[in-house]
DNA sequence: GTATGATTTTAACGTTCGTTTAAAACGAAC
DNA sequence: GTTCGTTTTAAACGAACGTTAAAATCATAC
């Protein structure tokens, strides 16, 4: 029976991982560190997760897993309370990047890791990590967009898909080092304030799809 | 004299630290696999660079350097032509995101290393090379954000520094890594693109900008 | 040709990496 | 208390890492 205050050792083992993928990277995380600071044998991670790629796909499967869970529940909770009728624009967002900004602002105060280890997946090149990746983000992908042409009918289906892009790499962005955001705006932005980014967000971004369904206009 | 063919080998250096960096990050990307690519000793990468760091620093000034100073000429250009009026704000998105958008087009074919290396170093915390990007593009920011706020005098600053934030993350994500955005579309965006990817921006981003600048509405 | 300075190569240094093997410690069942 | 399966540890392996010192090569000026 674990302790409560000692959480179980494969947890100790994951937290001090994201942690040290987050600060370092895939590569420059090692596993020498990990085990250090989760006061665990080396050994104990080839027992656990039978090596570093393992471990490194159970840090992200861990994360993104329920987020991918949440991001459904909750397109499909305002779908529901919209009884048929397409969603608007705005709801649609909210559902996009509510999930991982509440994944940001719940995680133990130490463990803003978590937003900036999705910026590092996010960028992360490597094919098997893209391909993970992929295969987790594909279903809510559809999801959105399926949502999107609903709501906007008219909207050409590469302009809805390129701003869908354009969220996620924004949202990625902020999430990635918060601390940068807040140094270079001198305090000015707040991304520990999650009702006030998804405020803004949600602001900046509906515009420009509601454009879209008007039609192109010259430059 | 440097035959045409085979470039001066500090270029080749650079050429091959930058594919790797793009590809493995900054931990990842080892000295012994640049030389290889590069066709170098592995000395000669401490007689020119001194260090790896050193290697890393030089990598990111050769691109961070031209970048900065096509910002400010292209932003600086846009103002001579409005004779002291303020700029649109569609103009202004077109000085922010074409140079970026530019580099990633004009680079050699097999060189769109450049745009991923961008990702990368926009999603890296390490204090160093934050501290390093941030020297680089603090005049830039400010210069990009007095363009916005006499181009709309009303909007409030928190509101503008957050919408320059979700800019900059969306162009880095699509410059991070083009080919899943091609994937994922199954080819309905096409990054390489570079004019229809800025056509797609600004019409994306303006009307968020606008709204800000009417005052904000309830959700 | 020889001397000189800049460049390139060879060879090795100590460290750290991911990984494996085998033994030790543990807990539950009998 | 012994047994047995699970978990944890200690110790070491070879490979790859960044780095350095000194020798070899080269181009140029005399």
């Amino acid at each position: 029976m674990p302790k409560q205050s000692e959480q179980d050792r494969q947890t100790r083992i994951l937290d001090a991982a994201e942690n040290a993928i987050a600060d370092l990277g895939f590569a420059g995380a090692s596993l020498r560190n990990i085990v250090l600071e989760a006061r665990v044998n080396l050994a104990t991670v080839y027992y656990y997760f039978s090596s570093k790629r393992g471990l490194m796909e159970a840090v992200l499967k861990r994360r993104f897993g329920p987020l991918r869970q949440e991001h459904l529940a909750l397109l499909r909770q305002f779908e529901q309370a919209a009884k048929g009728r397409p969603l608007t624009v705005e709801r649609i967002l909210e559902a996009m990047l509510l999930p991982p900004l509440r994944l940001a602002a719940t995680a133990p105060a130490k463990h803003q890791a978590v937003t900036r280890l999705i910026g590092r997946i996010v960028t992360e090149p490597n094919p098997q990590t893209q391909e993970m990746l992929r295969s987790q983000r594909a279903e809510v992908r559809v999801a959105f967009l399926k949502a999107l042409q609903r709501s906007l009918p008219r909207a050409p289906l590469p302009g809805l898909l390129w701003r869908m892009e354009f969220v996620w790499g924004a949202l990625a962005f902020t999430l990635c080092n918060p601390r940068k955001i807040e140094a270079e705006t001198h305090g000015a932005c707040n991304p520990a304030d999650t009702d006030n980014v998804l405020a803004e967000m949600i602001q900046f971004f509906s515009p420009g799809f509601h454009a879209l369904a008007r039609g192109k206009r010259k430059p």
